[in-house]
DNA sequence: CTCTATAATGAAAACGATTTTCAGTAAAGA
DNA sequence: TCTTTACTGAAAATCGTTTTCATTATAGAG
């Protein structure tokens, strides 16, 4: 399961691992779609109400820093959280529902270089990232 | 000038012209990188000392509104504005000076394609950006 | 299994960015 | 010139996030 991994990775590096911890870990590696902290201390308050908001945010800045996840700039805001991609993958997120999905194989190649060419800039890094409906949302 | 250009359009909105307005509005149409409100609020009370910060977030707000400027997302922050591109463009950042380019010419409809058959998902808008070094940063 | 150092906790306070409220001011059309 | 009302800046309120601090509990040593 991917919490165990990432607990796992926490105790790797030295994090301890707490109750606290393990409640924000299992909602985070179990979502679907993007969660802002406050989506997930409600959402891990379930499982362990004497969880606090700040506990969230330390929580979610440590798997950051790990790459277990990454953040989510969308157009309503950018506070929202998932699981990172593995390898060089983009994000696919749908309009309606928020599901997230990660894909690769953008071949950007010639239109990078077309793009340096023209500007005169050295690229060394890009964002895609698709929007749409999901199968079940259209 | 773009600056009269934007006013314009402000005023045939029905908007009024301000000095506070016109102040704001010629720091965030000169500007080559991306402002924040702050930012343009410090840049622009050199030209209008009187002027507010809250009057800096209501013009700002009104130019998006218009889509005269557009919200930039970045590593550090997305609370930074500048000139909406025209048609379909995409930003080009420099990492080290923050200079903003446009581009336009990225042909997706391949991949695009290719993701929606993989995903089932009905595709409806993109997001690309790209970053590295300006020619004078490199 | 117990002890101990210290990482982690939650509550409260502080903080930075943004929005709202409000009474006074000024743009623009009559 | 007058009048309506959009716009203003200051202060207060709000929202998301971070810091502080005294207490708790993990994990390694003994």
């Amino acid at each position: 399961m991917l919490a165990e991994t990432w607990l796992k990775a926490l105790q790797e590096h030295g994090y301890r691992l707490t109750d606290a911890r393990r409640a924000v870990v299992e909602i985070v590696a179990l979502a679907w779609r993007a969660l802002t902290p406050l989506e997930v201390f409600d959402q891990a308050r379930a499982k362990y109400p004497e969880l606090g908001l700040v506990t969230v945010y330390r929580t979610l800045e440590k798997l950051e820093e790990l790459h277990l996840i990454q953040r989510v700039h969308q157009p309503e805001g950018c506070q929202a959280f998932i699981t990172a991609s593995q390898g060089h993958q983009h994000l696919l997120l749908c309009q309606n529902c928020g599901q997230v999905m990660f894909f690769e194989g953008d071949d950007l190649d010639t239109l990078l270089a077309s793009i340096a060419a023209k500007t005169g800039y050295a690229i060394r890094e890009h964002w895609l990232q698709l929007f749409g409906l999901c199968r079940n949302c259209q």
